[in-house]
DNA sequence: AAGTCCAACCAAAACAAGATTGGTTCAGGA
DNA sequence: TCCTGAACCAATCTTGTTTTGGTTGGACTT
C-alpha cells in the first residue's frame, strides 16, 4: 500500500499544480491547457492530474466545462435570460407552479408601496374585465391587472423579474396549447377573486393580500388541471 | 410610361403573390421560399418580386431578415432579457427587498423537492464557507449554497428567474459599491443560520424553511444598512 | 431617357464537417 | 490493488461553405 516512491502522491500532485498555477501566467480569461497537456508537462497521469484538479474545483478555484475547458475563479453565471431557452425547459405546470410561488409576494409588496391611482387603475381593470365580450379580451384585462400590481410595488427588478415570468408564461402556452379553441366566456369565478386582491391591497393587509393572490392563482391551476 | 402591357404591373404581381401565399401551405415557422425561388416560380424577376414584398412588409404581413429569410406573421420581439438595463434602474436596497420576496418561496419549495444528494450539497457548502480563510471564499460558498437550495427546487423555471436576480444583484453591487475594501472575515452570525434553512429543508417543513430564509436575508439587510 | 432584367457582389445568418475538451470506461500491467 | 494508457462519449468550439435578403452596375428594351 505504502511501497510506491513517495507516501502522499496526490498531494504531491497538488502541490506541483498550484505552483504551476501560480507561477505560469494564463491568458485573459484565466484558461488553463488542457488536461491532456497540462498531465504530459507536469509529468502525472491524466487520471492523478484530474484528482488534484478535482480538488481544486471543490474548493472553488476553478470551474470547468466539457468541450470548453478548465478556468480559474468561480463559475460565470450568464449575463442574461433567454426566454426562449426558458420556455423550452419549462412546461405549463412548472409556469403555475413558479407563479404561485412569486406573485403573491408580489401583492404583499402591492399592499405596502401602492399609491391610490395605482389602486385606482387596478379598479379600472377589475371594471373592465366584467364587461368583456370574449375570452381574449377578459384575458388582456386579467393580464393587465397582474402586472398592475406588480408594477404597483414600486420595485423595478420585481417587476422586470414579473416581466419575465410571463414572457415565459406565453411562449410556453403558445407552445403547447395553441390548438385550444376560443373559450366561450362562461363561468368566471375570478371576479370575486380579483376583487379580494386588491381590496386586501387598498387596506394596506399584506398577508390577506397575498393570500388572496395565492387563492386565485390555485383555482387558475385548477381550473388548468380540470381541462387535461 | 403607359406603353407596357398592362398598366398596374406591380398590382397585378402583389395580387399573384397574395393569391400564391393564399393557396400554398407555408412549413411550421411560416417561412416563404427564398426570393430567388419564388420569382422564378411566379415567373417574375426578383427586382419586381421584392417590390411586392416590401408591399406587404408595409403592411406588416410579413418580415424579413438577411440571412435568415421572409416570414409571415409580425416580427418577433426580442426574447432576452437585459440584466444590465434592469441593473441601471435598480439599486442595492430594491434588490435586497426582492430577494426578501423571492428567495424565502424558493426555499419552502426546495423544502418540497429537494433531493438527499441536493441537500448533502447544501451541507457540503455550509462546511465550505465555515473553514473559508478570507471574505471572498465565504462570499462563493455562501453564493453556492442560495443556489443550490434554488436547484432543489426542480423547477427550471424559478431556477431561471433566481440567476436572473443573482446577475442583476451582482452588476448592481459590482456598479456601486466597487470601492468596498476586502472585509475581514470577523462576526458570521450566518452560519446558524444557514444551518437552521438546510435543516428545514431537510425536514420537509415547508414553512421553517420560508421563515428561516426570511430571517436570514433580514439579518444580511441590517448589515447592509449599518454599514452605510 | 426611363424602366426592366440579369448577373454579380455583400454581409448576416445558417449549415456542415472536423477538431478540442472534460468526463467515463475498461483491459492490461506493475 | 492500484495505476496507466487508450479508447470512447457528448458538449463545445472552430473553420469553411452555403444560403439569404439587400444592393449595385451594366446591358437590353421601349
Amino acid at each position: 500500500m505504502l511501497g510506491s516512491s513517495d507516501l502522499h502522491p496526490e498531494k504531491s500532485i497538488l502541490t506541483q499544480l498550484r505552483g504551476f498555477l501560480a507561477q505560469a501566467h494564463l491568458p485573459e480569461d484565466g484558461r488553463l491547457p488542457p488536461e491532456r497537456e497540462l498531465s504530459a508537462a507536469l509529468g502525472v497521469s491524466r487520471a492523478e492530474l484530474r484528482k488534484a484538479l478535482d480538488v481544486l474545483e471543490s474548493e472553488g478555484q476553478l470551474w470547468r466545462h466539457v468541450g470548453k475547458g478548465t478556468f480559474m475563479g468561480s463559475r460565470p453565471l450568464d449575463t442574461f435570460a433567454d426566454i426562449e431557452a426558458l420556455a423550452r425547459r419549462s412546461n405549463p405546470a412548472e409556469v403555475m407552479r413558479t407563479r404561485i410561488a412569486i406573485e403573491p409576494e408580489i401583492a404583499r409588496a402591492a399592499a405596502f408601496s401602492a399609491t391610490p391611482s395605482a389602486i385606482s387603475e387596478m379598479r379600472l381593470c377589475l371594471t373592465r374585465s366584467r364587461q368583456a365580450e370574449n375570452w381574449r379580451q377578459y384575458e388582456g384585462w386579467d393580464t393587465r391587472l397582474h402586472r398592475t400590481i406588480a408594477e404597483a410595488t414600486q420595485n423595478s427588478l420585481l417587476l422586470g423579474l414579473f416581466d419575465t415570468l410571463n414572457a415565459v408564461r406565453r411562449a410556453v402556452t403558445w407552445g403547447r396549447l395553441r390548438s385550444a379553441p376560443l373559450k366561450p366566456l362562461t363561468d368566471h369565478h375570478s371576479f370575486a377573486e380579483h376583487d379580494a386582491i386588491v381590496d386586501a391591497i387598498e387596506h394596506r393587509d399584506m398577508a390577506g393580500a397575498a393570500a388572496a393572490m395565492r387563492t386565485h392563482l390555485q383555482t387558475v391551476e385548477r381550473k388548468l388541471l380540470d381541462r387535461q
